[in-house]
DNA sequence: GTGAAAGCGCTAACAA
DNA sequence: TTGTTAGCGCTTTCAC
């Protein structure tokens, strides 16, 4: 009836009891130490191939404070998580990049505050070496709590303070927005407006900095405020309508307000894009290309935007051998994509426009 | 120019010399032990607070050989992984279940075979204490594998090969099956087709096992195979309808199928339910509400089965104090959902027909 | 009730 | 090149 199975793990020095070896000489194969004659390291690796052994995780770590994995907290309700592609697209291109570098993704679900006291024992308890933060409000605690944890942090997204310590990833929100604008303007619309996501986010306010911008003048009812949701769109979209009824252009601040906004225009009879020509945000591809018409939009490289976090952290975690002093190193830095050696700063990726049929 | 932060975190020697007591005492103080007098076990506290100390778990899982971690292994591409609603639900669960006891949540992701090594050495290497695995196909080796590492495991859903070691929780497919059918054949069908899923999971096979319990000589023709997918659901149904034109009533073994299913009935211009009936399986609400017409179908409760693979997990681990012999555990237990104490074996959530406007 | 001491499995000086 | 030794930070007998 009691536990059959789950026999003890042979350790190291079993190891080295079989091939005959001290446990030095054993650890020094296990880690591919340079330095032991072949028939010995022939011998130890054949004593570990029959024991099946694997090093203790964590007595390993106890003395080399490095466990080769990585957390990905998130702080967003799990619901929240699974549903919006861009987290799983995130998710895909860190995992590809630690796998690569032999790490383990750690992925620490939150839901609420009252998680944030566990996530924050167990950075603390040095699981991990390095925590990857997506908080996506201003005033969330997890970026301090981590930092009190006193574990390496790339935060996903700008963050609304900022100091030189802080390292994240971040898009040209900016930037993107402008060529939104831009992209309107070109297509001869003169009543621009802006549907605005929530500006407790920095990517919603750097958007609307961005279509400022371009319209410095802009009337401010050409200026609303949506959710980030469809509905939120959709709202926003008949309050621009009733407030600037010869609007000709859209710059939403997210493909899915836009995939409101389509539909509220359609409801209200008008054509896209020969009445009103509409541009989103994000490149969500299964959102943006399903729409009716299919959207134009300012892609950002989302897979990209996680591989370069996980990048950045572990080369925070463990800096490059000396040399390395020669990268300049200040201020956020526009990466191209194929960077393969990342600085240790802030690091804002470059947007495209995809033009469809929406604008 | 080099690491400015990251202090070193107070160690359990510190706090002892703070509050003038001995490692151990400390020790028993952060652990809740009885027996410490309440003036000492004061200073103790205090001491934590101040120097905000976290017991560092290397070591202690170096001397316990507990982690208070639990490994959720998924062997799916993660693409697969964040765009289903199931798993989502499910790890819901699962993560309510664990954080109820204190356990961390660590989500592994794999993207095939390749990955498997690392997850291997990563459960071998005792960062977790247990492992829940989800492997739909039955040739997949990740159940092997956490078996080798000596890892306690449980499985969601049924895998193919049976013995009295595995736990693994799952649905009641087969007799899910039987009430769809039933609910046609009461809606008065006699024509009832069956669309089944890949027969390599064990699901596929139960719920065509129970459609044959009350059809058993069903024409062949009425059983053809889908994928899981909307499209291979509508081409299932072309070929049924192709190959019997009077069919009546329709059971897909999946929501997802079901929902193709409908998009090709209506193609054909035939009417649901007036002309075919259609049920389906798994009540995912995002799929099965927004059909058109919305579907009837077999609902699971797929958050409470993560909870139930979370609780069976953890009983397995430590199984309670003695005194608990009283339970009878052989062979699967059919569980209603409010069960507090799970028995030490696998578990088979009972399913629900939910009847909307497809049948 | 409290402290001293041993040891979990491993790596990393340091000696040989 | 290899072995010896000393911890990493913690829990847990075992004396006191």
């Amino acid at each position: 009836m009691s536990d059959p199975s789950f026999a003890p793990r042979p350790t190291l020095e079993d190891i080295a009891a079989r091939a005959g070896v001290s446990r030095a000489t054993a650890s020094r194969v296990v880690n591919g130490s340079e330095g032991v004659r072949a028939p010995l390291a022939e011998r130890v690796r054949q004593a570990v191939d029959e024991l099946g052994y694997v090093p203790n995780q964590a007595a390993r770590a106890l003395v080399t404070r490095r466990n080769d994995a990585i957390a990905v907290v998130v702080a967003e309700p799990e619901t929240r998580f699974f549903a919006d592609p861009f987290f799983a697209q995130q998710v895909r291109g860190i995992s590809r990049e630690l796998t690569a570098h032999d790490n383990q993704l750690v992925l620490l679900l939150t839901e609420g505050a009252a998680d944030y006291q566990r996530v924050g024992r167990y950075l603390a308890g040095g699981h991990v070496d390095g925590a990857l933060i997506f908080s996506l409000h201003d005033d969330d605690t997890l970026p301090a709590l981590a930092r009190r944890a006193g574990v390496p942090t790339v935060i996903g997204g700008r963050p609304a303070w900022s100091d030189s310590e802080t390292l994240y990833v971040d898009c040209d929100n900016r930037g993107g927005a402008r060529d939104a604008v831009h992209h309107l303007l070109g297509l001869g619309r003169r009543r621009i407006g802006h549907i605005a996501g929530p500006l407790d986010q920095t990517a919603s306010v750097d958007r609307l900095d961005g279509f400022r911008d371009v319209l410095p003048d802009a009337d401010p009812e050409l200026i609303v405020m949506g959710d980030f949701t469809p509905d939120g769109g959709a709202r926003a979209m008949a309050q621009l309508l009733d407030h600037c009824p010869d609007v000709d252009g859209v710059f939403a601040a997210s493909d899915v307000m836009a995939s409101g906004a389509l539909r509220l225009l359609r409801q209200r009879g008008l054509r896209v894009p020969e009445d009103v020509a509409v541009v989103g945000f994000d490149d969500i591809v299964s959102v943006a290309e399903w729409t009716d018409p299919p959207l134009t939009t300012i892609r950002q490289d989302i897979e990209e935007m996680g591989r370069m976090m996980a990048r950045l952290l572990l080369r925070r975690i463990d800096p490059p051998e000396a040399g390395a002093a020669l990268a300049p190193s200040t201020g956020a830095v526009l990466a191209g994509s194929e960077d393969a050696s990342v600085p240790l700063s802030p690091i804002v990726t470059r947007t495209k426009l995809v033009v469809r049929a929406s604008a």
